[in-house]
DNA sequence: CTTGACCCTGAACTATACTTCAGGGTTTAA
DNA sequence: TTAAACCCTGAAGTATAGTTCAGGGTCAAG
């Protein structure tokens, strides 16, 4: 598959080519490999890693807590069990935020009759 | 019922009194009568509104998106007609949000095994 | 072979949502 | 009646999540 220069991956996305490069500092992606000249060389994988990190903070997740989710999905160093405490722990946090948007729909609904 | 000075607002929703003052001046909660001596008087339902807004807050809307929201709940100008096309359209961003979440929540599952 | 669109870095700037500070008055329990 | 615990204001400070700026190189079309 072909490698993607970073306008690319932001317009893929939706962000700017700035908050690429930030989220790549803040460690959310894998600094990319570099042509000859140093352009910025993006699998396509990133895309999805990008989106995912956009639909994480619109529904209220920090920076912060969605490191710690993408550090679930890529850690083979943590104990099966360890993995699967803190998974169910951040489930939990989502089933309370599901929860709490069900309450908040539930509200303008009675609102719209 | 009795009136509620800003600690207990603050306690009974686990915010601080600053967050409250906050609140007040970004037209979030109204401006409540004063005692004699100044200080902020609230009604109980206060309690409920500052809980609102924490719900609304992480599931990632923005202080002004929540004025938003509560402006439809008070707003008694606006036609009905409006009101619930507004709503209709708090109700899709809430939807969206809702599926967001259900997608990070699988992907967390299948991480669990 | 140049011009417009793209990419690079590091640093400074911005908006949101608070938090802290300075300097003071009030309430209440001992 | 005094000391701890509460309340007030306005202004300055902070963390997060970018955005903008300055000052450059690179690539692709004409």
């Amino acid at each position: 598959m072909a490698l993607l220069n970073i306008g690319q991956v932001a317009k893929a996305t939706g962000v700017t080519v700035e908050t690429v490069r930030y989220y790549e500092k803040q460690k959310l992606i894998e600094a990319p490999v570099r042509s000859q000249t140093g352009y910025r060389q993006y699998p396509e994988a990133t895309i999805k890693r990008v989106k995912f990190i956009q639909h994480a903070k619109d529904v209220g997740f920090t920076l912060k807590e969605i490191g710690e989710l993408l550090a679930l999905r890529n850690d083979k160093e943590r104990s099966c069990a360890d993995i699967k405490v803190l998974t169910e722990e951040k489930i939990t946090t989502i089933d309370q935020k599901i929860d709490d948007l069900k309450r908040i729909r539930e509200a303008l609904k009675r609102l719209a009759h």
